[in-house]
DNA sequence: TCACCCTCTGCTGTATACAATGCCGGGAAT
DNA sequence: ATTCCCGGCATTGTATACAGCAGAGGGTGA
């Protein structure tokens, strides 16, 4: 049987729905950088007490994404220039190492998921292509679904790999240091030749996994992470100016 | 002023002191593997309420210390074979990522502290050797103290290190991922040929660092690292036959 | 004998009440 | 005008009360 659900279908909130609530908030950018997470107010939003809440933030705080200051209350982290440096310095050593072992572990059906993802994104590429979108703005709603399906997929992708690793903990941590708000990775895909170089660094990283070579494997993961950067860095660059 | 201290000198514990409390009767194995974490247990040995109790061992849950499952409590992290061989995997680059960084950005008085660092555990590693310590077990008191000192000197100087990356979020994940039962980083020097070798390697970093040479900071540490992982291994090995 | 259910207990999960802290603004002294 | 002190308010930190889940044990039926 599902869940209780109690009779009226209101599931009552654990700590994991506030979770997923608040880092969603930050990551659509609704709670905006540096932004004060008052406690009563989120649990007032929720109908929750402080308490889950409370234990949410230490929660999110140990991913990263919101910054604790004690008896002075949580901010949303700075996502700065010099703050993504770091992150994908982080990120880029720990997903190369997590192609690295996933080239020693990955199976047959994980592949398969990898290149249906890989395709997936092609696909999505070929229909922006299609509809011919002007590069210049990030445009209107249909092709901010597009970009949002991008980033789901991508994240699959390199999740999915963290998970053929067979190593819970670098695993979690691939998780935590690939969040980032949605209006920055919406970045990485804006232009049709980022697309496509992704896509050729995904399908890469495929054949290297398939043919068992970690070496290579964490090389071109590695690459593709700094490239990632890159994307993104200019972008940060280009709208402070 | 110094803190209140109300007027007893019982400062109230916190948060942070829990947090610490747990995570010392970790490392001093006083709370044995897959051990049950009874929140209330543990309060009442604190004198503090649940509260902060839940709140710590979310914390330290997050460091990988603990393993915390819903509705069932929370049991000290297993540190098997395999789970100490994945640590020590992401340990290897996070430490080597640290090095690298570091050697780009390493200050003299920093330098200083590292060299003051590997002074001390080249002399603990000198007056064991005056004392003629029996290599085989590990031995009494006055042993035990020695190497509890190299533990924390050990520990200082890579830290020192992580520090040095400029490198927040990677200096934590470096601090967390070092946390093991100090009864397994005493085999890292429980020979005299591997307290001499990790005096080397030691050297050798801060060789590497004084030079900016960036590419062999991270190839050395990152073998230190490794180097470190077998010692620890094999130990676990041999006791478990 | 064994499988199943049922209750009972110990613990976790959440809500609420209370204590303590830090910040901001007004007013007095210089 | 400027600095310092003090009180009030907003918000966090801790304690306590209550609700709900999970496992252990015993009883019942086949």
């Amino acid at each position: 049987m599902a869940k209780p659900e109690a009779e009226d279908g209101v599931r009552r909130l654990n700590v994991g729905d506030v979770v997923e609530y608040i880092r969603s908030k930050i990551l659509t950018g609704e709670y905006g950088p540096e932004g004060r997470l008052v406690e009563e107010q989120i649990a007032g939003e929720l109908g929750v007490s402080r308490t889950p809440v409370r234990q949410a933030l230490t929660i999110v705080e140990s991913e990263g994404l919101v910054e604790i200051f004690p008896n002075r209350g949580a901010i949303v982290a700075s996502f700065s220039f010099d703050e993504v440096w770091r992150v994908y310095d982080v990120r880029a050593v720990l997903e190369g190492l997590a192609a690295r072992r996933a080239a020693e572990n990955i199976g047959e059906a994980e592949l398969e998921t990898l290149r249906a993802l890989a395709d997936e994104m092609e696909e999505i590429h070929e229909e922006l292509r299609a509809a011919n979108v002007p590069s210049g703005r990030l445009g209107d709603d249909a092709h901010k679904e597009w970009i949002r399906r991008l980033v789901n997929a991508n994240q699959d992708f390199h999740h999915a790999i963290a998970a053929a690793s067979r190593n819970r903990r670098l695993e979690k941590l691939v998780r935590s240091s690939g969040q980032l708000p949605m209006v920055l990775k919406a970045y990485s895909w804006h232009r049709p030749y980022e697309r496509a170089s992704t896509n050729h660094y995904h399908r890469k990283i495929i054949q290297t996994l398939e043919a068992g070579d970690a070496l290579r494997a964490e090389l071109v993961m590695t690459e593709h992470v700094y490239e990632g950067r890159d994307v993104i860095l200019r972008a940060l660059e280009e709208e402070r100016v």
